[in-house]
DNA sequence: TATGAATGAGAGTTCATTCAT
DNA sequence: AATGAATGAACTCTCATTCAT
């Protein structure tokens, strides 16, 4: 067994090798800029040996997500954990993970957001698909029981929180996108952090009662 | 004299032909898999006529977010000019202004986002990324003077008014986004106006004083 | 009469008009990088017209050199009649001649050899090629006889006066292109004049008896 | 090492086979007419491999001078070394080395001169460029040296020796191209021998002292 | 498992030429 | 005669992907 496992060790760390080259060239580039060929230069393989761990390009693309949804996921597992915490203050530990979520990736977390409502979703295989599904409804859930919990004591309006947790989702993922296409037309503004503060400022004054 | 007029409107006609064509095709198959044979062929014209009117491919598809933008900048100037309304009135009619927007063209506006905050972006020729900025950038002024306006007369909080519009687009263009993402994956789910509908109630309660 | 004599003259005056419009364009942007549109818009004509003179691309080109080979012999007519004159000056005359088309239009002159010896000879319609050969040859037959005269008179050696007239236009030929080369590389270099100089003393020496 | 050296020599070949196909491809059709698929389709390649051998169409028109441009420097170098020979059969024997060039292959050598004095040359990458002109120019250095070793014997009339190698080489492909314009019109002269044969007495008697 | 040369379909774009007006 | 919008074939070049080694 144990030649097996080395060779699963192996495997998965080419495969992250990959993962980083790709993020790397990704980011730099952009996903239709980027080729293939790039990405194995950078990770001092030959084109064909990405083929062996990613049915394809999109499919690489997509996986970056994956990493970047799993740390979302643990972020929050550790919040929903945490005891002692009104809903004030979990709404502003929430904003705290989504910016660290942020930080931990900027550029891999803007292509996750692109990959979504894109062409590209289509393509991704269904397992590939599957697994970035699971992890964003479990990280939607997590986001809706912050909710559920301040509902039941009573501290937050009573408001679908399957719901609450999409408008938290949306707000997130559109002061990325809108702060980064301010920073395309104009390098030097980078507002998000104080965008980020003002939403979750007026989200926690609007949803509690 | 009546000559010229007509050739003018029939280049107009021919520019909207065109435009017509690339919305349909963009919007079913996305920028990177549609071509211009395609858009071509669906406008029933030849490829190199498009180019006699949109310099290249980045140019038509930013020439479609030109339109809607126009259209939501009529929207906010009429909102504007709204009065005997108190601010509370005046988010809930900016809310069903972007509203219209979304349903005047939703395809439309979903390609104008994706544009945002894409590499697309910086290829534009500086005349057509001139136009969308002064679009945006007056779009955003509207919806600034709501919240100042309500933050002169005392009702609303004081927040920097251009960091509230900026949430506010980055809400919309979040939520239209996302719901456009979950609907990829599942047909059947439209909850856009929903969450709309919590987004803006949120927000309303949210920059109340 | 007198009107098809004036649409003839304004026919002509067109021909030229666009003719001038060519020389400037072809000069400036070389025969492929050269569009009938932009020669149109040179000539303040629209495309169209220009089909209306020229059969197409290659024949407004080669017409071009037809100028350039009018003047030619114009200047060995002249040569062939100057009486007094022994073959050295005769020689130095030549040199004169063919310097003077070089600078009459330097630009349409390389063009014409570049046109020798190219492709596009044979897509040239019968008559405008026709009418080409006939200035060539009709030259070259000029120049041959000053070598004839020098050589019955016994002043010049004894070789194939036409051979010798093609030494002189391949030698002119290849002087102006390989001069023209070096200044391609490096712009200041314009030693034309100085190695036309030498090369034509030493062909006068290499043929004087 | 083996195999290391086996590749190398196989991708050695394959150069050859495209520089072989473009050779007839381009002498066929000229170098505008020829279309990349042409040449693949005579190397029987897919158009994708020529660029992985060339950058482009421009770059591989060149590579054709660079082999001949070698070989014209070989027999300039062979007859630099050459001893006991006086200026007069110097330059019959370079008279022979170009004729030889010209026979090593007719159609490469024109089209070098159409390179030459073309705006291809400007388009070429600095690597390639700066190879040809070392050629050339040590070419021209050569047949420089002939004269200036018989200007400093006394046997050569004065003249810069380099100004003598700018004639030579412009007489040289003067000759070429202008025979060569004489095949295309018709197909049975081919005077080229002995115009070169004539040319070079003439030249021989002019610099001599 | 890894390679990387080769593939070849297909893209965006250009432009000589035509033809209805 | 002149126009100029429209054509559409043809071009160069790219690059995701394959497969013999």
């Amino acid at each position: 067994m144990g030649i097996q496992e080395r060779k699963k060790r192996e495997k998965e760390r080419r495969r992250q090798q990959i993962i980083v080259a790709a993020k790397k060239i990704f980011s730099e580039k952009g996903f239709t800029k980027s080729t293939m060929e790039d990405i194995a230069q950078e990770a001092e393989l030959s084109p064909g040996t990405l083929y062996l761990y990613f049915k394809n390009k999109d499919e690489l693309y997509a996986s970056l997500s994956l990493r970047i949804l799993q740390y979302l996921n643990i972020r929050l597992e550790d919040l929903k954990n945490a005891e002692n915490m009104d809903s004030q203050k979990k709404i502003a530990a929430l904003k705290d993970a989504l910016y660290d979520v942020y930080q931990f990736d900027p550029l891999v977390l803007i292509s996750m957001f692109h990959l979504q409502s894109s062409e590209t979703l289509k393509n991704l295989s269904p397992d590939l698909l599957a697994d970035i599904m699971k992890l964003s409804r479990r990280s939607l859930r997590m986001m809706a029981q912050i909710f559920e919990e301040g509902i039941r004591r009573g501290t937050l309006i009573n408001k679908n929180p399957t719901a609450l947790a999409d408008v938290v989702w949306a707000l997130f993922s559109g002061i990325v996108l809108w702060e980064e296409s301010k920073k395309l037309i104009d390098k030097n503004k980078d507002y998000l952090k104080q965008t980020l503060d003002i939403a979750f400022e007026i989200l926690s004054r609007g949803v509690t009662n």
